[in-house]
DNA sequence: CCGGAAGAGAGTTCTAGAACACTGAGGTTC
DNA sequence: GAACCTCAGTGTTCTAGAACTCTCTTCCGG
């Protein structure tokens, strides 16, 4: 009787949520949001729009599933970079596979410490913001240069064992299998282009700002779990993605 | 408040719809609920586990999206089929490169001209160095902002048929295909990192020096003659490659 | 100059319902 | 028998807060 019969048609009957959520998309793919841009925080968006705030926030949700927006909490909800995701399972040959291409592959452990979590990597284990990760720091080397720097954060229960291993004698993915029973099975991996930082350029051996791939991978296992955060770093001169395309069925 | 681990500033700070989600997930892990199986009703279950039944929705919404769950309106929540992200993700086809993804894509045709092949054109189409060439030169609009600057280049014989149709309104392998009965069926890509060039960041609206993604590809037909080479300039801040990996014999 | 304390602003989690909407089953009517 | 009705069971949308956490800035004391 509360007076949600009041849609003007009946025919109509999508929540309040999704049309909110429709109006701040316009907003956003009109420009008047621009990207970047903070929004006006929740609860004056949720007056504005006449709802509660457990309505909003449900809206945001969607929006945010789309990568059309990025909350942090404390700060504000902002209109996200208009970057595009897409899966390529075509991608045959990658960053880890040079092996079996004849060269000969080195790992140097440059260092391994115990540290907080950044929001990225929070975000991908599922841990909450500041909790302790073991960060590993590993450069491979292809026939002696330099190829790619890798940094690795592992949530700290783990690390507390992985750390005791040797891991400059040992691959990372067998002390995870041998010593904790951990087997990897799956794994998420995004790949950008960025400019390479002063301390990733100083370890690669190459100059700050020179473009790079970044890729960051999320392993799990078979129940889901991540278990490891990678970011690796591969200056743009030293590395190319190839695959094969095959259209088959139509389309080009 | 059961924080067995962490100092200082205590991390064991987990919401309860987190919690409940992983008790549910330990749940399906474990086998005691198998696949297909409907999970008692929600109301039943916030009871049980001592939450509010919005709350309870919220641990079923990380469930949901991890593709552990299947809620289904007036029947009940299930357990879902333990293989339908993948398949799903295996079915998707390349499709236009970036369409399907609900963004508006656009294409602008910048100009074409005849002109002499480099030496990477000439190579990967097979021809003789300094052979005539078609050049086209298009930028893609992804909601009305440029996305990446595109110039294909087509062996002389082709590119003849193909400036006669209007690129500006139709698909360049559309017009291979219906005007030219040319089938593109494979392709090959390279995609490395890269600063742009001042033209293209001009036409890209960015900064020259910016990192980028360049990717160049071939494109043969079924005998495998080469018919296209596409050169792809994508800023870094405006896209992202993405994979998944499965690891099923061994190794990670 | 450094480091901690305090506070403002913003997102997050949670409560205790109430009303609504979808599905399938069983009965009723033609 | 087919079409319709009704109802129980289940998921969905929404309200009106309250309490909490996180980030950043500013200010104060050493």
């Amino acid at each position: 009787m509360n007076g949600v019969r009041m849609d003007g048609k009946l025919g109509a009957r999508v929540p309040r949520y999704h049309r909110i959520a429709e109006a701040l998309r316009e907003r956003i793919g009109s420009g008047q949001l621009a990207a970047g841009a903070r929004l006006d925080n929740q609860r004056k968006l949720a007056r504005s729009f006449g709802v509660t705030l457990m309505t909003l926030r449900q809206a945001l949700e969607l929006l945010e599933r789309d990568h059309l927006i990025t909350r942090r909490h404390g700060l504000g909800t902002f209109v996200a970079a208009p970057s595009i995701d897409y899966d390529i399972l075509q991608l045959r040959r990658f960053a880890g596979d040079l092996s079996g291409k004849g060269e000969h592959v080195a790992t140097r452990l440059l260092g391994t410490r115990f540290a907080t979590a950044d929001r990225r990597v929070a975000v991908a284990l599922r841990l909450s913001p500041n909790a302790r990760v073991l960060g590993l720091e590993r450069l491979r080397l292809v026939d002696g240069h330099p190829m790619s720097l890798q940094r690795s954060f592992l949530p700290s229960p783990i690390g507390d064992e992985v750390v005791r291993a040797d891991l400059a004698l040992t691959p990372l993915h067998q002390v995870l299998e041998f010593k904790l029973g951990v087997v990897i099975t799956h794994a998420r991996e995004t790949v950008s282009a960025v400019r390479l930082g002063r301390r990733e350029a100083r370890d690669l051996g190459c100059r700050a700002g020179e473009p790079a791939f970044e890729s960051e991978r999320v392993s799990f296992n078979a129940t889901g779990a991540p278990i490891v955060f990678d970011r690796v770093f591969i200056p743009g001169d030293r590395f190319r993605i190839t695959r094969e395309l095959h259209y088959e069925g139509a389309s080009a």
